[in-house]
Formats: C-alpha cells, structure tokens, sequence
DNA sequence: ACGGTAACCGTACGGTGTAAGATTGTCAAC
DNA sequence: GTTGACAATCTTACACCGTACGGTTACCGT
C-alpha cells in the first residue's frame, strides 16, 4: 500500500520535460543569466546534480528550451497567399521571440540548430519555392526575412521594450543627457520613439518586413 | 637615471588602451568567452587585479572594446548620394563585425550606447533625413537597415563562417544526415550554400540591403 | 632623507558548470 | 521475508569566473 498521507503527494515525478518548463519559467522571469543549475534545481526543489539525471549537461537544456519556444511559431500555412503566409509567419516568431526574451539571442549563439528551427526553415523555404522563386532567389529571399525577424528583434529586446512602463522614462532620461547640438537627429529619433503609439504598435517591426516582402514580390513577378 | 639595463626595457607602460587593445586581441582569438580577466592580465604579464587600476570592472572593458570596433564603421559619406552613401556604410559595418565576430552579439547584448554608435546612428539618421524623409519614415528606414545589418551579420557569425576551411566539410556532414524526404527544401538550401561563390560574395547581404533600399527609395520619390 | 602617491599584487568570497562516488527508494525474484 | 538490482537522488570536490579588500613596491618632488 502506497503512503498516501505523504506531505509530498502532489509532487510530481522528476522528468526531463518539467526541467524544461522550469527553465523557461526562470529565464522569462529572470533572463537567460538567471538561469543556472543550482537556481534551476532549487526552483524544482531538488539538488542541482539531480538535473544531470534527466539531462546530458546544461547545453542540452539550453537546446531543449529553445526548441519549445521555436515550435510556438506559426508556419506558414499552406492555403493562402504566400506574401501573406510569410507575413503572418515572420510577425509570429516576433511575437514568440519577444514574449521570450531570452530566446532570440541564445538562437543567434548556440551552434546547433533545433529540429523545430529545421522545420520551419524547410516550411518557409519551401513556401517559396512554391511561390515561384528560383533555388538562388530563394536563399536570398530567406537571409533577407530571417536577418529582419532576427536583427529586429533583438533590438527590441535588447532595449528591453517588454516593460513598457519605464521606457518612456529611460528614453526621456537618455534624452536629457544627449547633446542636441552633436547629435540632433539622434534627439529626433528618440522623441520619434516616444510618441504615443497606435495600439497595433507592430507598425516599426511589419515596415520594414512589407519592405522587404514588397520587394521580393517585385523580383518574382518579373521572371 | 633611469635604468636602461632593465630586462623589460621595451615593455610599454601598462594603460587602458593597452588592455582594450589586448582583449580585443583576445576576443578575435578564442571567441568572447575566452576573455576572463584572468587570461586577459595573463596575457599583459601582470596580474588580474592590476587590471583593476586601469579599468573599472569588466563591463568596462566590454564597453570600451565595442566602442574601438564601431569606430572602425565608415561613416556615410555627405558628399554622395544618400543611397550609395548609406550601402557603402552598411557594408563597412558588416565587415568590420565580421572580422571582430563577437561584436555583434555584444552590442545587442548590453544596454549601454557607446558613443561611436550614437554618431553612426546619428549620421545614418542625417543621411535619411537629408534625403527626404519624414521624421516618422526615417525611424521606420533606419531600423529596417539596422535590423538586417546586425541580423545577417549575426548569422553568418553564428555559423562561424569566417572559418571557410571547414564550412564546406560541416555542411557536407550536416547534409548527410538530413532526412532528404522529410526536409527536401532544407536540402536545397544547404546545397546552394555548397555552390562556389564568386570572389564578390557580399552577394546575399547585399541582396537584402539592396531590397531595402530600393524599396525606400521607391518611398520617397513617392512623397 | 622623506612623505606621497601611482602602480601593482595576494588572498579570499560567492558564484558558475560538472566529474565522481555515496546514498536512498522501490520493486521483482527467490 | 530477504536479497539484489537498478533508478533516482544527494554529497563532496574541483577548476574557473568577477571582484572586494588590503598589503606591497617603486618612483618623485621637496
């Protein structure tokens, strides 16, 4: 008979899938610094060698979170407009990426590329294969999408814009301290910046990617 | 009287440029991870503390590293044409964080500005400005072109690509074992990698770079 | 000769990832 | 009911990291 008045009978079993969700748990809360092996074994109330039990070393964990996050991205679906198919695809992953601030720079640093990151590059290279794109155009057309989704959203988190609270006051506080005379448009900028924005905000992020799906539809009707 | 027998009679006296230049130095060899303060005093032949007395902490020598490269960035020119002017700086700034490939990451990784990238923002913002645009067009122009710069450049350092020796042998293992049938487009896609590529070979950052910039003109000639 | 001070060093603390081995808990076989 | 196997956990230890704190040297103007 099981000891069923255990004062731990709601834990759950160790597994290599609650390591992950804690590990994510963490490094949303506290960013990716946050996340240690000790932090990570005393969040799931274990010792931090018992993490080694469920997971080969701290880059299989790192791999493991990535891929979770990259599979909350939507593909392209196949049944619409490829331009639109992209579209949606691209302000997903900004949308994943941003929601887990961590993941976007731990994408561009760790060597090995995740089974979820393969898929979707396979859906979208094939999205425009499909839209009529040669072999060549369409390595061009990825690295172009795949550099603004990532340059752009490590911008934003870099800055981290997540706490909109006191962006304005950081940006107001940069402001006071920039030499107007030196660096007027620099100045601009920011204030361009601190303009109230519209609710859908993507407008920064969706520019410059209507730019670069605008021009790529240009190229493919012309061949 | 000095003693001019001295053994170490050619070392220079030790200074904080002369620690930036020796982590810099540093960082190029082994990657961003292989500068601890440790090896970095190791390499200066003191010890790691004396770095204390030239520089602050170790955020200090990051900052300071990243400012010496970002100098390096051309500006734009203010003498030709606001397109041209902006390519040739954007090309300049994707080779100089090539060669120094740790200064990518860097830069969206801290939160400090340093002061050479505000005059390169500053100058950029000029250019557009000059050129025509609206406060609000040269906000949204500038982060699409910084977005792909630091994007593309982050991925071409991601997959160390500065190491052509071995590029060719890693992408010819990762094809091996890339299920063609479940990845067909994927497939492709590394093998137009694998294809010789002219001496020219900005060609797939240009590409972008150039579908942005066309697109932005075809704006504001629009206006 | 004598401070003063600029430059440098030794030690130590709390943090990191993780290798190696000891320990517990559970369950099947005898 | 005891034993043994094996899965799961913990303990200890090591090398490395950034750096706080205090001590030591070397030079220099008076």
């Amino acid at each position: 008979m099981v000891s069923q008045i255990d004062p731990e009978v709601t834990r759950q079993p160790m597994s290599r899938e609650r390591v992950l969700d804690a590990a994510i748990a963490l490094a949303d809360r506290g960013g990716i610094g946050a996340l240690s092996m000790r932090k990570l074994a005393q969040e799931l109330g274990i010792e931090a060698m018992t993490l080694y039990y469920h997971v080969a070393n701290k880059d299989a964990i790192l791999d493991g979170i990535l891929d979770m996050v990259v599979r909350e991205i939507e593909l392209p679906s196949a049944d619409s407009d490829w331009k639109e198919a992209i579209r949606r695809s691209a302000i997903s992953a900004h949308e994943v990426l941003q929601r887990h601030s961590w993941a976007a720079g731990l994408t561009l640093a760790s060597r090995r590329v995740s089974p979820a990151r393969l898929r979707h590059m396979n859906a979208i290279l094939g999205t425009l294969r499909g839209a009529g794109f040669s072999a060549e155009m369409t390595d061009h057309a990825y690295h172009a999408l795949d550099s603004h989704v990532m340059g752009f959203t490590l911008w934003v988190v870099g800055m981290d814009l997540g706490a909109d609270d006191d962006f304005d006051a950081m940006a107001t506080d940069f402001l006071a301290t920039l030499d107007r005379d030196e660096l007027p448009h620099l100045a601009e900028h920011v204030e361009q910046h601190l303009r109230p924005r519209s609710p859908d905000d993507e407008g920064d992020f969706a520019f410059g990617l209507d730019l670069i799906l605008d021009g790529l539809e240009r190229v493919v009707s012309a061949s």
